[in-house]
RNA sequence: GCCGAAAUAGCUCAAUUGGUAGAGCAACUGACUUGUAAUCAGUAGGUUGUGGGUUCGAUUCCUACUUUCGGCACCA
């Protein structure tokens, strides 16, 4: 994926094509304000506001041959230095130009290129006709300065390269990235389903789906089984004091389903089950020795996402994830992030997937009293452990405040998908205020009551989520460890191989190997080039010969070689790739 | 939730200025009995997302709703 920001040639040449699109939009539409248009890691964007009218896709094939008349002409593009007073009365008819102007320094510089004009730092390519291999891509509407109550401006996102080939190869790469997304492969492979009629961002998950989905369970259970955590499980509906003690019930009322209310009782779907396991870790007086006590559940959980903010199996309404709770000594807090970190990591490697880059959450500046605990000290203590037990153990993170839990700071752990989207995969989030709120103790060493800190691990995305990054990831051809149909079985004859055909059959499943039988009365090459389009790792063919010697033939996803090995050492073939998690 | 676009058979898509829907694949039936990416023939499959409206007549035009898609906002 390429990042234009990174590229200092390609930044200038996609601002100045931003310049340019402002340039047609302002030709086409006289009464056209525009806000800002900056570069971006795919590109350029503009925020224009046009009053009530509004750009569709087919607009954007209008305004692109303005922008090529505009570059051919090859107007020179001038830069102005003006001073505050002089860039105030350039621009006084623009009320978006007066914001921007207000909130700089003095030295202010405009460019110019033909009677177009736009306030900008800079720096620009000398000429129109320099940005020659440039496409719009689409159009959509943004809030002004990004929020939502404010108004809405057209945003056109485009790109810009120094060639027509790069661009070419940029717009190829797109097509072929379509092709990855988990909801296509997702149907082709019959993974799982989204069916409106069942209600919106809920996922089903089909026997294939459902046989990947399996193994990451297992595989999730027994790596944590090592690192020392117990496993539980509790309800999917709680009652509401659970969670106006939690204070999610104050914070985050609005992503959760609405209220459930029954002879008297008020219940609420779970969006998440921190109470829960503090409710466990409160149900006995607990020893300073028995700390850490790690807690880790297989838990459903509902969140109201917006209607507009889903997306396939990304962002889903009902998700399912191994979440996990650690009670801890503050002595143990590095420990425990560490081997939290360490579990993760290790996980995301063995699913071949690659950390992005690691986020330090922390509170806002503006210490958002709605969004946050109130607790200064508390939060001055959280952000200051987490970020030393980073800068000790050699861990890069980017700092982004405003992104914290109201409970506290996290370190997330973030990957992309095929598009270059960037995902939270995992999270370690510090908390003393639940600990505080739900009263929990144990008694130290000195015989006094004190109160233990909560780290709230996300392991690996919720199965959901998983799920979509890793079709994207292998572009449905999963790792034969996570396949889930690993071996077909296809005999030449349905009737004079079936004898043999089953007695493999037999011997795969007896070797925990997923297998589909495919004696259908089918030519052997329709039987193939299915195996083939269903991505299965092993497509395995039982004839005459194979029958006669005692061997099978395999022929690998993807690959033309046919291999015969006699039926043992092909189970410990695909024992060794499966132990291995080869890619 | 907001801005915009879209919705036709299980899937992928057609249907000329408005004249009551077609193809390929899949499914089913039969023939073929097969050695590595599609054997042949036939059958069935639709109140064109839902409700209203305009019209002699609506897949086509208008409208409301639902869902999906591209973004924005949100994302404990």
């Amino acid at each position: 994926m390429i990042n234009i920001k990174e590229d200092e040639k390609l930044s200038i040449l996609n601002h100045s094509c931003a310049h340019l699109l402002a340039h047609a939009v302002k030709r086409i539409y006289p009464e056209a304000l525009f806000w800002v248009g900056p570069v971006i890691e795919d590109g350029f964007y503009y925020d224009i506001d046009l009053g009530d009218k509004v750009v569709t896709e087919e607009d954007l094939e209008k305004i692109e041959r303005e922008m090529k008349r505009i570059s051919k002409d090859n107007k020179k593009i001038i830069k102005l230095e003006l001073s505050k007073e002089e860039a105030l009365e350039m621009f006084k008819d623009d009320p978006y130009k007066i914001d921007l102007i207000n909130n700089m320094e003095d030295s202010i510089t405009a460019y110019k290129q033909d009677d177009f004009i736009d306030l900008c730092r800079g720096p620009h390519v000398e000429y129109t006709k320099d940005i020659k291999y440039f496409k719009l891509l689409k159009v959509s509407g943004a809030y002004y300065k990004g929020d939502s109550k404010n108004k809405m401006l057209q945003r056109i996102y485009g790109i810009c390269f120094n060639s027509e080939e790069e661009l070419n190869d940029y717009l190829n790469m797109l097509e072929e990235a379509k092709k990855r997304d988990h909801r296509i492969l997702g149907k082709e492979l019959d993974l799982f389903m989204l069916v409106p009629e069942a209600g919106q961002g809920l996922a089903f998950w089909l026997p294939r789906g459902m046989a990947v989905r399996k193994v990451l369970e297992d595989y999730q259970y027994k790596e944590q089984l090592k690192a020392g955590y117990q496993f539980v499980s509790t309800p999917v509906i709680a009652s509401k004091w659970l969670y106006e003690t939690s204070g999610h019930w104050e914070h985050y009322q609005d992503m959760m389903f609405p209220l459930m209310e029954r002879d008297g009782e008020e219940l609420v779907l779970r969006p998440m089950s921190c109470p829960h396991h503090m409710l466990i870790f409160k149900s006995k007086l607990r020893s300073y020795r028995d700390l850490p006590i790690r807690y880790s559940e297989i838990v459903l959980q509902h969140r109201y996402e917006s209607s507009g903010g889903l997306s396939g199996l990304e962002r889903v309404r009902a998700m399912n994830l191994t979440d996990a709770h650690i009670f801890a000594r503050k002595d143990q807090i590095e420990e425990e992030v560490i081997a939290a970190y360490e579990l993760i990591d290790k996980a995301i490697k063995d699913l071949g997937l690659e950390i992005d880059y690691i986020e330090l959450a922390l509170r806002g500046e503006d210490n958002n009293s709605d969004k946050y605990h109130s607790n200064d000290e508390v939060w001055i203590e959280t952000e200051e452990i987490l970020k030393n037990i980073l800068d000790k153990n050699n861990i890069e993170y980017i700092e982004k405040k405003g992104e914290a839990a109201f409970y506290g700071p996290k370190i997330d752990i973030q990957v992309r998908n095929i598009l270059g989207t960037v995902i939270t995969m995992s999270t370690i989030q510090l908390d003393m205020v639940l600990p505080e709120r739900f009263d929990l103790t144990y008694v130290d060493n000195d015989g006094n009551k004190k109160r233990p800190v909560a780290i709230h691990r996300g392991y690996i995305s919720t199965y959901e989520r998983l799920l979509s990054i890793l079709i994207e990831q292998y572009a449905g051809a999963f790792p034969l460890w996570l396949a889930p149909v690993q071996v077909n079985i296809i005999p030449v004859n349905s009737e004079y191989h079936s004898d043999y055909s089953k007695e493999i059959k037999e011997l795969l499943i007896d070797n925990d190997i997923r297998i589909e039988f495919d004696d259908r009365n089918e030519k052997l090459g329709y039987k193939i080039r299915e195996s083939q389009m269903q991505k299965i790792p092993y497509s395995v063919v039982i004839g005459d010969k194979e029958k006669e010697e005692g061997t099978i033939t395999y022929r690998k996803y993807n690959s033309n070689d046919m291999i015969t090995v006699n039926k043992e050492e092909f189970i410990s073939l695909l024992k060794e790739e499966i132990i291995k998690k080869t890619i």
